[in-house]
RNA sequence: GGGCGAAUAGCUCAGCGGCAGAGCGUCCGCCUUACACGCGGAAGGUCCCAGGUUCAAAUCCUGGUUCGCCCACCA
């Protein structure tokens, strides 16, 4: 058998793919045998195309379902896609557009039709993209927000909720989003600052040559004010409150009230107050008893309530109004003004407050045990500094708008009587009101917001309210992979409904991962053109190479900026990973391992050595897999494989490997084992190649990779003796190497190379592995002990157990060595000065620690040792 | 207005009380039969600034500077 000399990836990865599916690795079962180990994914829009947020997430929960999968968990990652109500509605409608159509054109019915053909055709594709990523859900457990099931969850929801008082109906100011003419929750808006104006009107006071200035950044919205508000306390103002104030252009009369609510600072200190189309103002007009009066349509045109000015738009109405107060000399001073101004957040239209019927969640209940449940650790938000921003929102939280004026969601489950007015809130479509019996009752227009039916994912999924043993069993899941810009939206929800409704969590850890960014920092996003497909970066490098790229950029709490150079650097990871094990398979032809034990085979020190870190770097993968450092866990394997396995191990074992080599076997068996672990450590990061080197193995411990038992790090494996003479030999070999190269010596010529040292071991550890020098520093000669003579002119490196002189004869370059050794000086001399200063330092060896103090005392003598001995050298040399 | 995060090698970033690290880039030398997608070696740092705590600070505290992100009903 014989492989290409370099990795390719086009053409292993799907097949692997359908190979694991195919033998339904991937269904997770109740089985009470094993403990659980559960995820559900972030339900993607089913419109949308994974970017590398998504990569990065998925990647993420892919690793960790896998690793436990692995490590003998019935692991089971629930997948699925919300319907996105708003994203997905706009998606159908701009389509309609080019047919010159509206949704109002096909009615509600023909509409949600429409909508499900496309997300027939397109809501497959995620599933398609993620299955290209290697992500190993549960497909057949694969779930819509919208289906049956979880519609069925919904209702019930809904039901409960209202009857326990939670969920009711009413009258507030709420953000409408004039272009996609529905009602948004608070967290739909996002402010963008922006620069408007800031104008001055003048109200005159009734029977009075008097008149009150306000200031307002909306004029427009003064067509639909009820009154003039001023601060009690304001002296300025005070023989005014109780009179009248005439509004201009439509002449109403207005009460000039008193109230708290209004900044003395703010502008001149009085306030126009529009209950209709502002908050505040709402509330001023509830404790006053004001009337409300709502100007706007529902595309936010002006509507029979603003007099001559109805039927505009409502920036022409603002530019009309403004023309007819400046005519009458009413507006008084207009300023530029810079503030912030809600945008729709799925179409960055500027939104409307309107008052307006809606559905509302009480939230403050439902929050308490949710705050209490991170308050006490039950679930661990990671990194910790978000779980100050959710006890902030939740312990401030507002009832939640849950109603949309969309067609595309769940309808609301309830029904209005048009005979006594009251209503029907029904898990099943009821046949007559439940107040008066009234055949003449209709359905809400309305539906419910998207996140109403995302926060009850991770029961619904399993099959809530049915009592089905994956909810017994699976539930509370164990980690939760997301973005932090959800944590309200999605995360404080689930937590909510999940205590209320399940009375457990819904998950015990979460993992708020990086933002995802481009090469010059900025987000990644479709609309600012900054998106890159993750399957085109897969096309070119292969996933393994993308996923290895995420997880090993990842850090806790900081934004991952994705650098193509990275990803090219992990693609040269694998291509080294394809090579060690080509290598290693090339020697392996006959062996087998049935039968061999450690025990019994023939050690050599880098046997030992190699075992030992391979002990060490199991330990490490499994330590940081459990605390979600994805890239330490990367870096260490890198490490491991690369430099240990690698550039050490394998040079070690060359000459080993060729007939008749008395330890071929132990070398072989070594090799076998620590690239079997190896591959089953990968196998989480980079399924695919794992696998395809895995089938290639002599003798696999499983028909798949992904079923082998996760390593265990053994602790006979551990050898801190084998360690630390490597560590020796390593650094005698790299300063040979480094004199070789300081002088220009090519590997091709050989060098003899003598070892001063007054450490027998040393010397003896020296000895016995004279080849390790001839192999790996081109020595030909090796004279060591503690009478060895320096060479004449011979170019030399200090270490602390040894000195090292290689002769070279006649190719020295002088020049080079003593540049050299002035630069080795000058940074020892460096490090000796600031070590003295320590030791003379009275405090540092009273109050340091003894093992410290011993420490700096051992580095003092080696750096002055070091230093002397350099300067005799230099001397030598004759400078 | 509040809160949070970042600032470390030319670039991108780890490290977060006890000898300043990696990858990429740069320079020098190598086709040493697993890999030139490679091998060996090297250069390169006021760890943003100013104070403080400590025997000891890139790391902890205070205050700044610059950049980024959240939240908030000054119309």
């Amino acid at each position: 058998m014989s492989l290409p000399k370099a990795y390719e990836h086009k053409g292993v990865e799907d097949r692997w793919y359908r190979f694991w599916e195919e033998r339904g690795y991937f269904r997770g079962q109740v089985n009470p045998k094993r403990n659980p180990f559960s995820i559900v994914i972030p339900p993607p829009n089913v419109t949308g195309e994974l970017h590398f947020g998504h990569a990065l997430n998925n990647t993420l929960q892919d690793i960790i379902i896998r690793y436990k999968r692995m490590d003998g968990y019935e692991a089971c990652w629930f997948p699925g896609t919300d319907h996105a109500g708003i994203a997905t509605q706009n998606v159908v409608e701009r389509e309609l557009a080019k047919e010159g159509l509206t949704r109002h054109d096909l009615g509600r019915e023909k509409f949600i039709e429409r909508v499900w053909s496309w997300k027939e055709k397109y809501g497959h594709r995620i599933r398609e993209q993620l299955k290209a990523m290697g992500c190993s859900c549960d497909w057949e457990r694969e779930r819509f927000t919208l289906d049956e099931g979880l519609s069925k969850a919904v209702r019930e929801v809904f039901v409960r909720l209202y009857e326990e008082g939670y969920i009711y109906q009413g009258e507030r100011i709420i953000n409408w989003c004039p272009r996609c003419q529905t009602a948004l929750s608070d967290i739909e808006v996002t402010d963008e600052e922006s620069e408007g104006r800031l104008y001055h009107i003048a109200y005159p006071i009734e029977d009075s040559e008097e008149a009150i200035v306000i200031a307002t950044t909306r004029p427009e919205t003064m067509l639909a004010d009820t009154a003039v508000a001023v601060h009690p306390k304001d002296e300025r103002y005070e023989k005014l409150v109780g009179k009248t104030a005439i509004l201009p252009l439509l002449r109403r009369k207005l009460p000039l009230i008193a109230d708290e609510a209004v900044d003395r600072e703010f502008g001149t200190g009085a306030l126009k107050v529009t209950p209709a189309h502002d908050a505040v103002d709402f509330e001023i007009a509830q404790r006053h008893q004001l009337e409300m009066i709502n100007i706007f349509n529902a595309d936010a045109t002006t509507n029979e309530k603003a007099g001559p000015y109805q039927g505009l738009d409502r920036y022409e109405c603002r530019k009309r109004v403004l023309e007819d107060l400046k005519r009458e000399e009413r507006l008084i001073k207009e300023e530029l003004y810079v503030y912030a101004i809600g945008h729709c957040q799925r179409c960055h239209t500027v939104v409307e407050p309107i008052l307006s019927k809606q559905w509302f969640m009480k939230m403050t209940e439902l929050a308490k045990p949710a705050i209490q449940a991170v308050r006490k650790g039950e679930i661990e938000f990671i990194p910790k500094r978000w779980e100050k921003i959710y006890f902030d929102w939740m312990e401030n939280i507002k009832d939640w708008c849950i109603s949309r004026q969309l067609w595309w969601g769940h309808r609301i489950p309830a029904w209005h009587c048009d005979d006594c007015g009251e209503l029907t809130v029904s898990r099943k479509t009821p046949k007559a009101c439940s107040a008066c019996s009234s055949k003449n009752i209709q359905q809400d227009e309305g539906v419910l917001d998207t996140w109403f039916s995302s926060a009850l994912w991770p029961f619904s999924i399993m099959g809530w309210p049915e009592k089905t043993p994956e909810l017994t069993y699976f539930y509370p899941t164990s980690y939760l992979s997301t973005a932090p810009d959800i944590i309200f939206f999605w995360v404080a929800r689930m937590i909510m409904m999940g205590l209320h409704f399940m009375g457990k969590i819904p998950f015990r850890v979460v993992l708020f991962h990086s933002i995802v960014k481009d090469e010059k920092g900025r987000r990644m996003s479709k609309s600012l053109g900054t998106g890159v497909d993750p399957l085109e970066l897969k096309d070119q490098y292969g996933m393994d190479a993308v996923r290895f790229t995420l997880a090993y950029s990842m850090s806790q709490g900081q934004d991952l900026r994705l650098s193509l150079a990275d990803v090219e650097g992990a693609r040269k990871f694998l291509n080294k990973i394809w090579n060690a094990t080509r290598f290693a398979l090339m020697n392996l032809e006959g062996f087998s391992a049935k039968g061999l034990t450690l025990k019994q085979l023939p050690l050599q020190l880098e046997d030992r050595w190699l075992l030992s870190k391979l002990a060490r770097t199991i330990e490490a993968v499994r330590a940081h897999l459990d605390s979600y450092e994805f890239n330490v866990v990367g870096s260490t394997l890198y490490d491991f494989i690369w430099h240990d396995f690698c550039d050490w191990y394998l040079e070690l074992i060359k000459p080993r490997l060729t007939e008749g080599a008395s330890d071929k076997r132990a070398a072989q068996y070594v090799l076998y084992l620590t690239l079997r672990e190896t591959l089953k450590l990968l196998h989480p990061y980079i399924p695919f190649l794992t696998e395809e080197l895995w089938q290639k193995l002599p003798e696999k411990e499983a028909e798949s990779v992904m079923i082998a038992p996760f390593p265990r790090s053994e602790s006979a494996w551990l050898d801190p003796e084998a360690e630390r003479s490597m560590n020796i030999l390593q650094e005698l070999i790299v300063s040979i190497r480094t004199i070789r190269s300081a002088l220009n010596v090519p590997p091709g010529k050989q060098a003899k190379v003598l070892i001063r040292t007054e450490e027998p071991a040393v010397e003896r550890l020296i000895r016995e592995h004279e080849s390790f020098f001839q192999d790996l520093a081109w020595v030909k000669e090796l004279s060591v002990g503690a009478h060895v003579q320096r060479p004449k002119q011979a170019p030399r490196k200090v270490l602390e157990y040894a000195e090292v002189f290689v002769s070279l004869d006649s190719w020295i370059d002088l020049d080079r060595q003593r540049d050299q050794l002035r630069h080795e000086l000058e940074e020892l001399r460096q490090k000796l000065a600031s070590t003295e200063r320590q030791l003379n330092n009275v405090e540092f060896l009273a109050k340091a620690p003894k093992e410290i103090v011993d420490k700096e005392k051992a580095k003092s003598e080696e750096l002055a040792a070091k230093v002397e001995r350099l300067e005799k050298n230099l001397e030598l040399l004759g400078v």
